[in-house]
DNA sequence: TATAAAATAGTAATTATTATCATTTTTGAA
DNA sequence: TTCAAAAATGATAATAATTACTATTTTATA
């Protein structure tokens, strides 16, 4: 796999955001800021880059999938109010892979865990409304 | 909402397998057996049961989503090798919900678990062809 | 039974993603 | 440094999954 500027363009936005971002939105960036490198490009190296484990694709998110440049095994949570993504630690669910191999007999690689719901902040601005309201 | 004869149709194909299927699958099913029920009815019921709750789709797991008749909490299992889909009990997560809202101050509404890997037949065709190799 | 609400079929449209391929860039050896 | 092979790019076509649209039909019920 050889270094080229636009991967290495792809990989500096995916770090530099805390967004967890699509392909369109990395795409979109980088086109802000004059770097005009092709839709299918972003896609290409993203999955790739998956590939090799060097960044995460996270699917059941929304109808795209989006991708997360921390590796180390964390879960995620999509509000519905305001359609972030945040990331939640793996400590909320211990040994949970041992256990599912445990009970299935399957030889588990990969997992991931999506919650949907509000949060905070949006749960907070729900409250001031209804203060307001009240 | 109305109960017509396409949903039951539906749901009742979505209930008598147990294969989690997809759209497409129920749609194709329901045409071998002369049930010449459109594409885009398929698809209308499946996400409005959803929505209602009486039944639940899968997202995460491949291309396209899926569904299932079982709505009782539990997870899913996605093998590599013979693309099936497998169930796997919400016991091997205790409290997960409780202590996700916990450490988060998110209020989680819903939230899914994907294992992707190899299940037991497939490990077990792979182990019967090493000695035959061997 | 008449009627309003809901649902359907069939197809067009949309969205996300992948494939194609001629051209350009990168890399590593001579 | 130069050059050829391998890899990557850009632009666009193609595909796959899903949703939107709309004229027609079905369902529930007053």
């Amino acid at each position: 796999m050889n270094f080229s500027r636009q991967r290495r363009k792809i990989l500096e936005t995916l770090q530099n955001n805390v967004v967890h971002p699509s392909a369109e939105y990395i795409h979109r960036v980088l086109k802000e800021e004059k770097s005009n490198i092709s839709l299918a490009t972003v896609y290409r190296n993203l999955n790739q880059m998956a590939e090799t484990g060097e960044i995460k694709k996270i699917n059941g998110l929304e109808d795209s999938s989006h991708y997360d440049h921390n590796t180390h095994l964390h879960y995620h949570f999509f509000c519905k109010k305001c359609r972030r993504i945040f990331d939640l630690p793996s400590e909320i669910s211990p040994n949970l892979v041992r256990k599912a191999e445990m009970v299935s007999g399957f030889k588990i690689d990969t997992h991931e865990i999506v919650f949907h719901g509000e949060c905070k902040d949006c749960r907070e601005d729900k409250k001031e409304g209804e203060l307001q309201d009240g």
